[in-house]
DNA sequence: TCGTTGGACACTTGCTCTAA
DNA sequence: TTAGAGCAAGTGTCCAACGA
């Protein structure tokens, strides 16, 4: 069946479509399509397509807005918890103890730099900008090896990229990356756990209005770096352990909440696609 | 010798312009 | 209107020179 014989220009198409939501014409998307000869399936097929589409569009609409709700709602807590306007109870209702000024130098160190035997390309990381992460770098054909001094890394610890730190380009080495291997402008600190919880950390940092204004502490006129050094002159403002792992627990919980609706949307969508070209092949 | 530094480089991403 | 080309800016290191 030709198209030209149920639809005419897209403005008519328009009136019929209001008039006429029962017809053919609602089946179909707007724009000239009057060249395009299509199999076209009887009335009540067509509805029940059409339906099930738009129940499929408003999931997708819904889960578009949960993500974008759940986004704003960390960022509002997490403005709430580290400028301490919330505040969490112990076990018993109590207060915790007040929050106290600290140096990183207190909580982290730089740990002994140590050389692989060989520089294996599969294992060099890489740290994104605006808080990606840490990945395995994949581009590492062009790389000239052993032109460059490498470092062996561990898991567990903060790993950031010296001249990109304050554009978020920092995080903590996941267990599949342990003896990872890194550069010296990408160097990593160790975390004394019995003093910082490093999800606690990670949270603290990644606040953007927090560590853009990093950029005013790195040196150099060239490339402008932030030096192990330097960063643990850093002060922060530092709870109780208890605390901090309580803050990290309700911000990791609300990270997986965005997870798993970020992973149904994904779904959703992939499963509309499926649909479409199933439907309409 | 080793860490730091300035600048170069390869690649990616995004924007603008142009031609079909 | 849209696809593709060209260009600029951003990104993530790399590397050689320099100084302690």
């Amino acid at each position: 069946m030709y198209l030209k014989s149920i639809m005419s220009s897209p403005i008519i198409e328009k009136q019929v479509l209001s008039q006429n939501s029962g017809s053919a014409m609602n089946f179909f998307g707007i724009g000239d399509t009057s060249k395009f000869k299509l199999p076209i399936p009887p009335l009540p097929e067509q509805q029940k397509i059409a339906s099930f589409l738009t129940a499929v569009d408003t999931k997708i609409q819904q889960l578009t807005q949960k993500q974008a709700l759940l986004t704003d709602y960390k960022k509002g807590v997490m403005q709430q918890l580290f400028s301490q306007q919330l505040r969490f109870q112990d076990e018993n209702g109590q207060e915790f103890p007040a929050w106290e000024e600290t140096q990183l130098s207190q909580l982290m160190s730089i740990p002994k730099k140590m050389q692989p035997a060989e520089i294996d390309s599969n294992k060099l990381l890489t740290v994104k900008l605006h808080l990606k992460g840490v990945l395995k770098n994949n581009n590492t054909e062009s790389l000239t090896l052993g032109a460059t001094n490498y470092f062996v890394r561990k898991k567990g610890q903060f790993i950031f990229g010296k001249q990109n730190l304050f554009n978020g380009a920092f995080s903590i080495i996941p267990d599949e990356f342990d003896g990872f291997l890194s550069s010296g402008d990408i160097p990593v600190l160790d975390i004394n756990p019995g003093k910082m919880n490093p999800s606690f950390f990670l949270f603290y940092l990644s606040r953007e209005s927090y560590y853009k204004k990093l950029e005013s502490i790195a040196s150099g006129s060239g490339s402008k770096r932030i030096h192990e050094s330097t960063f643990l002159g850093i002060l922060i403002d530092l709870p109780s352990l208890p605390e901090q792992t309580k803050i990290a627990s309700f911000l990791t919980a609300i990270d997986d909440k965005i997870a798993l609706v970020t992973k149904q949307l994904h779904h959703a969508q992939q499963f509309k696609k499926g649909l479409l070209q199933q439907l309409f092949v």
